[in-house]
DNA sequence: CTGAAAGCGCTTACAG
DNA sequence: CTGAAAGCGCTTACAG
């Protein structure tokens, strides 16, 4: 180990209190012209740099945010992460991360980041907490730095940046119908999931709205996963009555599904028009490119990541409008095609 | 905020000193039965949690590592994070994660994260650090703590974690060769990258070993993406004599050439064979399925993590076999397929 | 086995 | 505009 030097080595340098050098450094107007360049000086021979573990001691705070991942493996995230890194590094914040499962297997709480200056506020990426962690978070005195992104939970007040999910759902739906498209199937999400039921009514609804039939077989349980896009597929080729068209909720499920028709010697679209949701990358690249609903991942990241900033410095002030709800938009590709005869 | 408990908290329950209460919670061997059962005690009633800052500034340690990505958006990276920040939860360490971009853009310098007390080690997944960047690091007292890990910097000593990459490369071509394939083309990735040199000279030399015909422009630069796949796919389409195999040096690389073959009527494995590297989650469920070149990403990341922590841990020790280097494997699906004149 | 005490390197209210 | 001084909450060498 190397000593580094510290606010006293400059203090002494530029033959100014230590106290000085702290507030030239941290707030520059406040000291007069003269010293400030001395310090500066003094700050550039000596090399220093700030010993963060003592400010953050002094302050108690961490500089940092923590995000939680269901699952840090999910390619879905990583571009939400680039917003939020982007915009923390830019505040001069620090970002930390740490998976649902690994908080599990540890037997950490999740509340102990905050309480322990590791932490000044918290963005989770996954909905699905279970209840005992979750009301341990609500009830917590540092509820207010704690922020949902793409999921939330329902009937709790935390503050959340999330995509128009009832839009997208419902312009899939009649984006389908506009081609054409009568006969039109569904696959969700994991069941318990808030996105999963939030696209499943909205799909439900706008199916009504157009007089739609809507067969009850015809909404498929998945999880949002290649693995379950793979046996909807499955499903859907053994229905007597086939849909002409799927919706799935996410593209990794409109992926697995257009992957498993083909192994089956179907075709997309000649034999059925599939829309994903997301936009993620691979979308644009697979065979057929896939149609889809897109989610600006970035600006979720980005707009999480101010939300939360604006109540970790004014803790106090009023953050009324605390539900971003950012656009989506229809992408068409040629996974989706006009319903013929 | 409120007011959490201290150790002065903890030891006024229980009776004892504040020195005897650290000692119990990190050391437990030392103090009697007797008090250690008061001290939990007192923890529990207290609710007492550590503050992290303050232990961090008298130890002089973060108990965090960070993770510099070249791209935070790149699904390649997840899987090897999701390695990483399983084994330094398990030990109690944080992970802190920035992408070279950020670190450019902000000015930071990497080695402040270890000079201002914000990280203990950094793992290093970027090979193309600009050499500026590289000699200071190399200089730097705190050398010592850093790794890297998939990429390395040739000429340097850094300890690092990669694939067989020559293996790799070797393999492919050979999976190739027993397919009948003749001539093989080679879609490489980034010019002055190091896994795209390395993998290009095994290829050249597998080649060569097996007396195949090479002709020069049968290797095409390109760099690691999906974009550049769709682009070599069309160079292939112009060659007058067209190779009937090619290797690629990333899974994103062969979806890409696929794709954009696909948009010209061509079949893979009908019209050409084509293997890529990695196998990443996607290369499963293309349309075909993808052979490719596996790596244990999971391993790779744990593998890191475990060498850098050794490190930190016991920065005297002896830790000479720094270069772990893991296997490889062939995973033959459906986009290889045997050469029929 | 335990305690008194020093000190990690900052920031900030207070006084001038 | 500047300085002396307190103190954030720990850990650890030293003494007993």
């Amino acid at each position: 180990m190397v000593k580094t030097s510290t606010l006293q080595d400059v203090a002494r340098v530029a033959n100014v209190s230590t106290a000085t050098v702290s507030r030239t450094l941290s707030n520059p107007d406040v000291v007069s012209e003269s010293t400030r360049r001395r310090v500066s000086e003094a700050v550039k021979v000596t090399g220093y740099r700030i010993n963060r573990a003592a400010r953050n001691l002094r302050t108690q705070r961490s500089y940092s945010v923590l995000v939680l991942l269901p699952d840090l493996a999910n390619p879905f995230f990583s571009t939400i992460l680039e917003g939020i890194s982007s915009h923390l590094s830019h505040e001069g914040y620090s970002l930390l991360i740490a998976s649902t499962k690994q908080i599990h297997e540890s037997g950490e709480r999740l509340i102990d980041y905050l309480d322990d200056v590791r932490a000044d506020g918290i963005i989770i990426l996954d909905g699905s907490l279970d209840s005992q962690v979750v009301k341990m978070l609500k009830d917590a005195p540092q509820a207010n730095r704690i922020l949902f992104a793409c999921e939330w939970i329902e009937g709790t007040k935390f503050p959340s940046v999330r995509c128009q999910n009832r839009n997208g759902a419902r312009t899939a739906v009649r984006h389908l119908y506009e081609l054409d498209h009568r006969k039109i199937a569904h696959v969700t999400g994991p069941k318990e999931n808030v996105l999963s039921i939030t696209r499943k009514e909205a799909f439900i609804q706008e199916m009504a709205q157009l007089n739609l039939v809507l067969k009850p077989e015809w909404i498929i349980t998945g999880d949002f996963s290649l693995a379950a896009g793979c046996l909807a597929a499955k499903t859907w080729i053994e229905f007597k009555e086939r849909p002409t068209a799927v919706f799935c909720a996410s593209d990794q499920l409109a992926i697995g599904f257009i992957s498993e028709l083909s192994r089956h010697n179907f075709k997309v679209p000649r034999d059925i028009s599939v829309i994903g949701f997301d936009d993620i990358d691979f979308a644009e690249q697979f065979i057929p490119p896939l149609t889809s609903i897109r989610q600006d991942r970035l600006m979720i990241g980005e707009t999480a990541s101010k939300m939360l900033m604006a109540r970790i410095i004014n803790p106090h002030d009023d953050h009324t409008d605390d539900t971003a709800i950012l656009p989506i938009s229809l992408v068409i590709r040629e996974s989706t095609a006009k319903y013929k005869t």
